[in-house]
DNA sequence: TGCAAATGGTTTCATATGTAACTATAACGG
DNA sequence: CCGTTATAGTTACATATGAAACCATTTGCA
């Protein structure tokens, strides 16, 4: 494999697959599932985020943990970091911030000193109810590229792609 | 003490949705696609470069940059990004690394000294043929979940969600 | 021509994230 | 009981990542 590519020809656009490409068989990144799903999630995500991270200085993480403690109240650090599928340092350093900011209410559980005791406080209900509706109406604008049966196949290959616990 | 007399409610367990639940309409974030998506792309990215980050020392990004220049001779640094989705500025480190490295070259263009030419050298051609069916097996594992109807319709939706360019 | 604007690419800086070590408390086994 | 082990959570460190500033070169056009 010599690079014979030195000067000649038309470096300037090179459009054209690799030579060798029969003998390595490159991957299709186009066409790879993880790369695909990669680049998906991150633009669905992004586009949501965008809408209310500059508004509310707020993360995707640290809306994750909000939106979990909307859900259930009361739960503990751990818990969160379970439901939220984050691990526990990055649930830590969430809940660092939105105490701090007045958005999540933390006291210590009265048997068990170890764990904390997590809940939205006012604050924190009020920016939730103005950013949920927000998320939702973002993902209903992804959904809309989708037919009801495309819509229904989505969901059903999702599940069985990653069942969901609990 | 009494267990019994626990004035405070029962924050043991506290596996019951918030009371404000209707009120406030809170994410049920493991139906929420952009949350869903991000598991699923993290759990699957995670399992495919655990093959093969600790074995070469590579990152995701670097495979990337790796799989394009495998398909396309000679592409410039900002090519490269467009076809990874990456920005120039996370290419430019990829490519430090895999140039120093030894598994990519980079030569400037003859006519426009800005530009770099870049390929996969010997070295970089060998890992490429480790490492590409490593990752398609991989992906081959995570569609075995699917039955050939669901695989069709996968591919559908995603095409539907997110159009290739180019 | 010549000079402002655009482009390719790298560097810098601030922030995010993951791993491992650490602190405090609780549970367990003899 | 008491010492070991496990668990909840935080801190420290090292690395990754993104935005903006930056350098070199090329392009556009008066």
């Amino acid at each position: 494999m010599k690079p014979f590519a030195r000067n000649t020809v038309k470096v300037s656009t090179p459009r054209k697959p690799a030579p060798a490409t029969a003998e390595h068989a490159p991957l299709q990144l186009e066409r790879f599932l993880p790369y695909r799903l990669s680049i998906l999630s991150n633009t669905i995500s992004q586009a949501i985020a965008d809408d209310y991270q500059r508004r509310y200085d707020i993360s995707v993480t640290e809306w994750r943990v909000m939106a979990v403690l909307a859900r259930f109240e009361g739960l503990s650090a751990r818990e969160v970091a379970e439901r939220t599928a984050m691990d526990k340092v990055a649930v830590s350093r969430a809940l660092a911030r939105l105490v701090e900011a007045g958005r999540v209410s933390r006291v210590t559980h009265d048997d068990d000193k170890r764990r904390s005791v997590l809940g939205l406080t006012e604050a924190g209900w009020t920016m939730h109810d103005e950013v949920a509706p927000m998320a939702r109406a973002r993902e209903r604008e992804v959904l809309a590229k989708l037919d009801a049966e495309e819509r229904a196949w989505l969901n059903r290959i999702l599940d069985k792609l990653q069942p969901i616990e609990r």
